[in-house]
DNA sequence: CACGTTATCGCAATCGATTGCAACAAATTT
DNA sequence: AAATTTGTTGCAATCGATTGCGATAACGTG
């Protein structure tokens, strides 16, 4: 480390901390810290001294150090609960998506991520991700179904930010988008464009599903039509399963709206297996516009959300509340992309 | 934070120490961080009563203050170097998967994941995460362009494994697949179809891309055939544009190979768009096996990379490096995985 | 020459948890 | 009853960087 030769120079294995350097330098600790940080009442000769030595070693303070003594982290903390999908890796490309966005703003203004993907075991996994004190505030990609695990904690813990809905009377601060709004503008298009067998294609459990299931319901009655709903899990091998077997039975939908575009992904394949033509048969709209859906064959219509908007609420937001300011839930529009599937 | 009344045992504000809850139960600081852990020296009573205690306030030990004492931060750097692809966001299904595996078995291990989406901007970016202490070891999801640079570092630092190739003499630790092999896969698969005007859609710049097309061109000249290459950055919209200016001119190719299976997505899209049949009148082979690769219409026909293997070997070789252990590179085998799409 | 300024720099406390060693009490042995 | 062992606990140093305050030297002024 950093034991040096009785009273000399001579270090006997690398310097690795500031303490080395100081001694390199024949200054103390807190001149080489000043040093580094450019503090004035260091001189400009020994701090271009000290810098140039810190450099040829590569030195540089160590950040637990840093932190500790600052008491606070510089880091973020992003964790995605999987609750309703316990057994799924993290694919979806709507939430690395928005992950890698947050990425970016967070990296941008000179926090570290600290990447917990979470499979909520029991009702401590948020406390203790809180507690471990590693982070200065949490950003949750998702509720999943762990919604009264975040209500509780973030009773006593404000710099907690969630990708999610927004219920009356919620006390953790949400960001996302107006799903009910998003669904009425799916049926809203596919009415427009002459269709009256609409279906639903996804699974109506979670709150942003079931939200977007409600409007797009809402709107089709409001037009005199019902929406039927074909409910299936969301991976994309029940998907197919689930659209293959609906489409051999009954009478054929003329207008399908998938719960997202990965689930369009599959109800597309299950239709064109079926050898029926998108658009003129059956149309079809997904929902989250991720870069694939411009890229499927036909181009796939759908409801966007806008994940950079999203991404850079959360992240705005949550500084605000680590640097003790109030800060409120936003929720942002959803927008139609029609493309060539409708 | 923790003054407490003078002498007394009621708390100004709410415990958050150890050492404040060693003035609730009238211990040591020393004896609580023995009870939280286990320690056998403390009664079974004690340990007990202060548990108890921790756990009704909420306190755990600070992470950092930890990580100070025993020098290891039980974090693992995870960096995505992002070279010949600046304006570009994390968004490759592929990487983002890779990532998501990697970061599972890191949290099964019980290392935290710190990561860090990469611009390099000078060369200066890989000393920075390894000098800063704030992790054990450093994982990068592919090497870029940033060949020399971690080259570099890794000399001087031995916890670093990479994704991607590896050459002779290469000093870096990588794991990754044969991707020669893996291009001879796709061409013979072809080949045996019956094809004989092939072509290779990419960037044939990168070391993995490269490969995947020289092994290509290898195994089609074996059989007396030329293969020729479509030039293209790998965006999915450039992509899509190199294509369908393709297909307007000159002979039609009976089978494409898509250096990446987002690509292959763009070539589907364009073929499709030119009204031609796939398979019966283009195969289109692509490359990695992403989740959505089975989920196209037709399902793609691929060279599959198996990321779950290749995230457990990076992670395992890190770890021994980590305990200074010796580790080498890894080469895993590509499949051929044979769908609708030829 | 004495005294006040100013520019540099070091001392030592601090952040919070861990742990070797010593201190002490209780229990056991001689 | 004295000596020894066993079981618990506290003291204090440590990890490495930061920073308020005081010390020192160099400088200028009357």
């Amino acid at each position: 480390m950093s034991e040096q030769f009785q009273g000399g120079l001579r270090l006997l294995s690398k310097p690795t901390k500031l303490a080395d350097i100081a001694a390199l330098a024949g200054v103390s600790t807190a001149t080489v810290s000043r040093a580094l940080s450019g503090h004035p009442s260091v001189s400009k000769a020994t701090q271009a001294r000290i810098q140039a030595l810190a450099r040829e070693h590569d030195v540089r303070p160590n950040q637990l150090a840093r932190n500790l003594r600052l008491r606070s982290t510089g880091a973020i903390g992003l964790a995605m609960p999987l609750g309703h999908a316990r057994t799924q890796h993290l694919t979806d490309p709507f939430f690395l998506s928005l992950l890698g966005y947050i990425a970016d703003l967070l990296v941008d203004r000179g926090y570290d991520v600290l990447l917990s993907r979470v499979l909520p075991e029991n009702g401590d996994w948020l406390d203790r991700l809180v507690d471990a004190g590693r982070v200065d505030g949490l950003l949750l990609v998702g509720q999943s179904d762990q919604y009264e695990t975040i209500e509780r904690v973030a009773s006593r813990y404000g710099p907690l930010v969630a990708w999610g809905v927004h219920r009356d009377g919620q006390r953790h601060l949400a960001i996302g988008s107006d799903n009910v709004a998003g669904g009425r503008l799916a049926a809203e298009h596919l009415l427009e464009r002459g269709r009256r067998r609409l279906l639903f294609v996804g699974d109506p459990a979670p709150p942003e599903f079931g939200d977007r299931f409600a409007g797009f319901a809402a709107a089709a009655r409001a037009a005199g039509v019902r929406a039927e709903v074909l409910a299936t899990a969301m991976d994309p091998d029940r998907v197919h399963a689930a659209m293959r077997t609906r489409l051999a039975v009954g009478t054929l939908p003329d207008a399908i709206f998938a719960a997202s575009d990965v689930a369009a992904m599959s109800v597309l394949r299950a239709v064109s297996e079926a050898g029926l033509d998108v658009p003129r048969e059956v149309a079809v709209i997904g929902y989250d516009d991720v870069t694939l859906a411009a890229h499927t064959s036909p181009p796939l219509t759908t409801i966007r959300q806008d994940l950079a908007r999203g991404a850079a609420l959360m992240v705005e937001r949550l500084l605000a509340r680590v640097a003790g300011e109030p800060a409120e839930h936003a929720v942002i529009a959803p927008e139609l992309v029609v493309r060539a599937s409708t």
